[in-house]
DNA sequence: GGGATTTGACCAGC
DNA sequence: GCTGGTCAAATCCC
């Protein structure tokens, strides 16, 4: 994150004392607040201006939702501890560059203060693909914790990781998911040819209902998910483009979705690799600039940008309760 | 056979 | 020493 960066550039680089660097801090959260507020009234005008028009209320609802998103991020990080100002801290050196790590350094429990958290009846469904690495009894709860990460964990050091633990047994049941670290892997499920879910929750629901079970949600919620998938794709160039293609009865894919699919077939994405395989840092053959060709009003989307969330983040029960930070 | 999941062990913080 | 987070060998599944 670039402010991040730049006040710590300022804060310990350049010798500033520790009161400037406060108030620096406490000016970036207060500015940060206001853009919440405001995107959130922004919000509340903009689909009050779009009532009932479809495409464009989904879109200006999704674009306003990641900007808040985005928001939300930067101040559980500005707020967290580990973000305070530094106040009677020596100023670093030269020599606090970060050394190389001989091995990866575990989570401390400063840091274990989640990125973001939400209580869901649908763990599984955030967009991004995940693997399951563990499992822990957490004492004085009834549940089990599940840990994940990214899929891309090593092919691309992704840090990302969520923690997903049943909180009831209520029908459905609700799960409490935190999420620790960024993607730094700027993939979201909609690369993979991987089920357009990710197996988080299958891992959770074949624990509850049985393979079986579980492979049958699987198959319906993909071929739904898939109609669904392209649907807003579909819907995602005509609002860009500001053209009304007609979707051919059964396909529901406009030029720029097949544009999207074509690319996925001829480029299908690695699959997560076992800690077997290459070495973390090297990136998988066949990888490319992640921007999809969609020719819409001389737009280049970026996947995750739009597209990708728009098909399968959080914001995929658009216009519902998709919207938790708003 | 390859990849994902399970699960006991290990490690670090408190 | 206890607890939570992660590792990695074993196992499972397709």
């Amino acid at each position: 994150m670039q402010t991040q960066s730049r006040l710590a550039v300022n804060g310990g680089g350049s010798g500033s004392s520790s009161s400037a660097s406060e108030d620096e801090h406490e000016v970036v959260i207060r500015e940060l607040t206001r853009g919440h507020e405001l995107t959130a009234q922004l919000r509340a005008e903009a689909l009050r201006a779009l009532r009932g028009q479809g495409q464009a209320e989904a879109t200006a609802a999704f674009i306003l939702q990641e900007v808040s998103r985005a928001f939300t991020v930067c101040l559980t990080i500005m707020s967290s501890p580990a973000r305070a100002p530094p106040s009677s801290q020596p100023p670093p050196t030269m020599e606090m560059a970060p050394a190389p790590a001989l091995a990866p350094p575990r989570r401390s429990r400063d840091d274990s203060i989640p990125r973001e958290q939400r209580t869901t009846s649908s763990p599984h469904n955030d967009g991004h693909q995940w693997r399951k690495y563990g499992q822990k009894r957490i004492t004085k709860t009834q549940f089990p914790r599940c840990y994940f990460k990214c899929s891309f964990h090593r092919e691309r050091n992704c840090r990302a990781t969520k923690q997903v633990q049943q909180c009831s047994n209520d029908d459905p049941p609700q799960y409490v998911v935190m999420y620790f670290n960024d993607h730094t892997c700027d993939t979201a499920a909609t690369s993979g040819m991987m089920p357009l879910d990710d197996l988080s929750g299958l891992v959770m629901a074949r624990q509850q209902a049985g393979q079986a079970g579980a492979r049958a949600l699987l198959d319906e919620r993909g071929v739904q998910e898939e109609h669904e998938r392209r649907l807003f794709v579909s819907s995602l160039a005509c609002v860009l483009g500001g053209h009304q293609q007609q979707s051919p009865a059964g396909s529901g894919t406009t030029a720029a979705a097949v544009a999207v699919n074509a690319g996925h077939q001829q480029e299908p994405p690695p699959r997560a690799r076992t800690r077997d395989d290459a070495p973390a840092g090297v990136d998988a053959p066949g990888e490319m600039p992640r921007i999809i060709d969609v020719d819409v009003a001389g737009l280049d989307v970026m996947d995750y940008d739009v597209t990708d969330a728009l098909c399968f983040g959080d914001s995929y029960d658009l216009p519902g309760d998709g919207f938790p930070f708003l």
